[in-house]
DNA sequence: GCAATATATTTTGAATTCAAAATTCAAAAT
DNA sequence: ATTTTGAATTTTGAATTCAAAATATATTGC
C-alpha cells in the first residue's frame, strides 16, 4: 500500500523543520533578519532549499517577507496576537467537541490521567513541568480530535503563541493556579462525551487567556505611556 | 508611513496568483500533474518562481506535493471537504461575530441591500446572478468582520470549496431557494448587533450545507455500490 | 565638520546548469 | 502473452550563476 501523508523529506522540509524549531527555541529571534548566504552556509546548504523553507514559513505567518529586502522572523503585535487567541478559540473549541464525539475508551482511560502528577506552585521547576504537561495535553487532543487540517493549523499558532510569550512563564498566558481547574473540567466533559459542554469549556479557556493578554497589553501600553516611576 | 501588508509583488506571487486562480476556474483540474517545464514555458518564466508558487500553494493544501514525484493539483475527498466545513463553520461564525460587533452605520446601510435585486428560481441565469451575489456577501463580511489572518484562511477555503464542487449549481452547495432565508436572518441579526445570534446563524448555515454534503456522499458511494440502476 | 552625491559592496530575484531519481519504452526471459 | 530487466529519456532537487536592486562606504563640495 502506497503510504500517503507521508512525511515530504525534501531538503527544504528539513530545512523548514529546522527553522522552525530555531524560532521556537528563539534562536531565531523576532525582528531578525535573515541572511540567506550567512543562514544556508550555517546549515551547510544553498540558497535554493533555505529560501523554499523560509517561503513555506512565510505562508504560515512565522517568517515576514518583503520583497527586495528580505525575510525576516516575524514580530507579532499584542493585537495580532488577540487575533490568534480567537482563532484558537473556535478552533480549539471545535478539537474539543470532536474529540467528545469520537474518543475511545482507551483514550478516556489515558486522558483521565493528565495533570495527575503535577504539583502547582511557584517554583519555575513546578511551572514548568506544568508547561509541558499542557503541551502533551493538547497534543493528545490533537491526536483525538483533530483531522490532518485542524492539527496544522493549530500546530502553527501554538508555535507562535510560545515565540510570542518568550519563554515568560515557560510560555503559559496564566499561571498553572489558574488554568488547571478549566483543564480538568475540559477532560471531565470530553470524557462523558458531553459535546457541547466540551466545546464551550474550551472555548472558555481561550477566552480567559485571551482577556489577560488584552489586559497585559494595556498595561503594556501604560507603561509606555508614563516611563518615569 | 511605511505601507506594512504591501502587496509582495514578486514574480513568484504573481505566479501564485495565477496558478490560484487558474485552479479556480479549473484550467487546472484536480489530479493534473504539473509538468515543471512545460507550466514555466507557457507562463513564460523559469522553473524557481513557479516552484516558489506551487511551494506558496502546497501550504494552502490546494496543491499536493510528492518528493522526487511532483506537484500534482489537490484533490479532496467528500471526507475532507467536510472536514473544511466544520472549520468554515467555526470560522464563519467567528467572522460573523466580530462582524456584528464592529459594523459601522455604513456598512449596515450596504450590507442590508445585499440579496435585494436577485431573482431566486431554477433559471440558471438567475442561479448564477445568486451565486455571484453569495461571493460578493461574503466578502463584504469579511471586509466587516475578517482580519488579516481569518481573511487569508477563509479565502483559501473559499477557493477549494468552490473547486471541489466544480462549477456545479455556480459552485453552491444548495439551492438559493434554501440558503436566501439564512442569509437574510444573518443580515438582520448583524445589523442589529445580535452577536450571539450572529455567530448562530453563520454556524447554522455552514452546519446546513455540510449536512447536504454529507448526504450527497452518502447517494455517491450508494451509487458506486450498485453501478446498475 | 557635515551633507550630498558618487562608487563599491552586498544581497536578492530569477535563470541556468548539472546530478540524481523516476519514468518510459523496448527487448529478453519465463 | 505476460512479466522482468535494462537502457534511454524525462523530470525533479539543489547548486551555481548573473543581473538588478539595495545598502554601505567613500569622496567631493560647501
Amino acid at each position: 500500500m502506497e503510504k500517503i501523508g507521508t512525511q515530504h523529506e525534501n531538503l527544504d522540509y528539513k530545512v523548514y523543520k529546522t527553522l522552525k524549531s530555531m524560532i521556537f527555541e528563539r534562536k531565531l529571534l523576532p525582528g531578525t533578519k535573515i541572511y540567506q548566504d550567512k543562514l544556508a552556509q550555517e546549515l551547510g546548504i544553498s540558497r535554493t532549499p533555505l529560501v523554499g523553507a523560509l517561503k513555506k514559513l512565510e505562508q504560515e505567518r512565522l517568517i515576514m517577507a518583503i520583497p527586495r529586502r528580505g525575510f525576516f522572523v516575524r514580530e507579532f503585535s499584542s493585537e495580532e496576537m488577540i487575533h490568534i487567541f480567537e482563532l484558537r478559540e473556535v478552533l480549539e473549541g471545535l478539537a474539543a467537541r470532536r474529540a467528545s464525539m469520537i474518543i475511545t475508551p482507551e483514550q478516556i482511560e489515558k486522558l483521565t490521567r493528565f495533570f495527575q502528577g503535577v504539583k502547582i506552585s511557584n517554583d519555575p521547576k513546578d511551572i514548568k513541568r506544568y508547561a509541558e504537561e499542557d503541551r502533551r495535553f493538547h497534543n493528545f487532543l490533537m491526536e483525538i480530535g483533530g483531522n490532518d487540517l485542524l492539527t496544522s493549523i493549530l500546530g502553527t499558532y501554538s508555535v507562535v503563541t510560545f515565540s510570542y510569550l518568550g519563554g515568560f512563564q515557560e510560555g503559559l498566558v496564566r499561571h498553572p493556579r489558574e488554568t488547571i481547574h478549566e483543564h480538568l473540567a475540559l477532560i471531565k466533559a470530553i470524557c462523558k462525551r458531553d459535546t457541547a459542554k466540551a466545546e464551550e469549556l474550551a472555548r472558555l479557556h481561550l477566552i480567559n487567556s485571551r482577556e489577560r493578554l488584552i489586559k497585559e497589553a494595556a498595561k503594556e501600553k501604560e507603561k509606555a505611556n508614563h516611563p518615569n516611576e
